[in-house]
DNA sequence: AAAAAAT
């Protein structure tokens, strides 16, 4: 598309077939409809061949947005009148059951115990979210069915699985495992046995375990009812006899299209599966379910009531997601280091690609007198927890991680994500990862709070696969410019006091 | 590239 008749030295630079700068969802800023700055995203976002870029977004109109979204919050954070409707379809047999397709309005109308409703309110839990006045009449539903359920980040999908997972448990049976809870990650299988805990604290001869690596003692036996875990770890067990699985009723995939299209984690799961003949109900929830997955994951899950998302109401309006491009991939760590200061109003997490670029990064922070941690795969287990425990507490305000955190991963006080690595499909590094992108920033703005992502840019390939996956959503990321840092500064800073007075309502 | 299992 761009335009031989002009070869220009942008021209030149920019070989970018199908950019076209009046259908780009990517909002320049002043500076760059001004042509002031030089920076190659600018030239990009400038016309190759179309129109001139419009130039609507300015600093004020970003802090009025964002007053504006607190406002719409009211009083409660946990009703957030901003998510999409959801599509819900029925399976043929909860078709012929008859229709329990309606909504509650209160936790008391579902029916479920009045120890678990107790703990659901200690959690300060009030109203069922979207996600759970659809999905939990469906869950506890007699017969049990399957579900494939989608929803944005921080939205409550746990909450409504173990509220099911609580409601199928015969309590005549305190040491036979009969549902299992799995998760990608060692810190979210852990997260989720949190809400276990704390969701099921009321009810009598309640038994809980995780099966993380390091959990159980070989030799142990795992013979808590509901059993969190790591697909790896539980398969493991199993085949070692370790954990009988034969009486297991409910199965539930967090995460789930992470599960099931991973390699090697797909295949764990299907195995961990297909050792628990006795499951009557298989439960896959996520915010993203890619298509090629999603076949799959309907075979995983057969006749699987299904509630699902457009693509363009995934993303949360709550999280203002900017972009900043740098000089060059090394100039990204001075951007960083400039930002340290605001990454502390709240907490924050730094997403790179590498486990050896987060090291390098906190080190290099840590030499510049700034306070930082940075977890991944390589850490020893016990080093893992308490490093994110630390992060909970908000001992540790600043987290440098790899995709290990970028799913589920549930700490209200974080009001910045950075991507300071685009998040990359597959190993020849063309394909962006739209998903890993949406979970990454999910890790803030949570229940109807706000929060801001800022992703960093630097080079022709950086700008281009951020600009795929804003047009994959069909949404707009604001440009914060390098060279009005004051600019800069005060819009994130504004976004993230709102964040914090958003955190407040809760209380 | 990272993650998830150790061996």
């Amino acid at each position: 598309m761009s335009d031989p008749a002009k070869p220009t030295s942008l021209a030149d630079r920019i070989t970018r077939p199908d950019l076209d700068a009046s259908s780009a969802s990517f909002t320049p800023t002043a500076s760059s409809a001004q042509g002031k700055s030089t920076s190659w995203a600018d030239e990009v976002a400038s016309p190759v061949g179309g129109p001139p870029p419009l130039n609507q977004t300015s600093s004020s109109l970003i802090a009025a947005q964002v007053d504006g979204q607190v406002e719409a919050l009211g009083g409660s954070p946990l009703h957030d009148s901003r998510e999409p409707e959801v599509q819900v379809t029925l399976s043929q047999i909860q078709r012929t059951l008859g229709d329990p397709l309606y909504s509650v309005g209160s936790f008391e109308d579902l029916g479920i115990s009045p120890q678990i409703l107790k703990g659901i309110f200690s959690m300060n839990f009030k109203k069922p979210s979207k996600i759970q006045e659809k999905a939990l009449p469906l869950l506890l539903n007699d017969p049990p069915s399957n579900m494939i359920a989608q929803s944005q980040s921080g939205t409550g999908k746990t909450a409504a699985f173990v509220i099911t997972v609580l409601s199928r448990l015969d309590y005549s049976k305190p040491n036979q495992p009969q549902a299992l809870c799995l998760a990608p990650s060692r810190e979210l299988a852990r997260q989720i046995e949190g809400v276990v805990k704390s969701i099921g604290q009321f009810v009598d001869g309640l038994t809980i375990q995780a099966a993380v690596p390091g959990t159980v003692e070989r030799g142990a036996k795992v013979n808590a009812m509901v059993v969190i875990g790591t697909p790896g770890t539980v398969m493991d067990l199993i085949k070692r006899r370790q954990f009988d699985a034969t009486q297991m009723k409910v199965l539930c995939l967090d995460e789930a299209d992470n599960m099931l299209d991973q390699q090697g984690l797909g295949d764990q799961c299907l195995r961990v599966k297909q050792m628990m003949p006795s499951v009557n109900q298989i439960l896959l929830f996520s915010a993203t379910f890619p298509e090629g997955v999603m076949r799959y994951a309907q075979q995983f899950s057969p006749n699987a009531n299904e509630i699902k998302l457009k693509r363009d109401e995934l993303t949360v309006a709550g999280i203002q997601q900017m972009y900043m491009d740098c000089p060059s991939d090394e100039g990204k760590y001075d951007i960083l280091a400039r930002l340290y200061g605001l990454m502390t109003v709240g907490s924050s997490i730094i997403f790179v690609k590498k486990r050896s670029t987060a090291d390098r990064i906190a080190d290099r922070l840590l030499k510049d007198g700034h306070q930082v941690a940075s977890v991944h795969g390589a850490f020893e287990g016990g080093e893992r927890d308490a490093i994110l425990a630390k992060f909970r507490l908000g001992e540790c305000k600043v987290l440098i991680t790899t995709n290990v955190l970028a799913r589920g991963i549930d700490v209200q006080s974080v009001s910045m994500v950075i991507n300071y690595d685009i998040p990359m499909k597959g190993r020849t590094e063309m394909d962006p990862d739209s998903e890993t992108y949406l979970h990454r920033i999910g890790r803030t703005g949570r229940f109807g709070r706000v929060g801001v992502s800022i992703s960093f840019v630097f080079d022709r390939k950086s700008y281009m696969a951020l600009q795929e996956i804003a047009q994959h959503y069909q949404i707009d990321l604001v440009r914060l410019d390098v060279e009005e840092w004051d600019v800069t500064e005060a819009t994130i800073k504004n976004i993230i006091k709102s964040s914090r007075a958003g955190n407040n309502l809760k209380a």
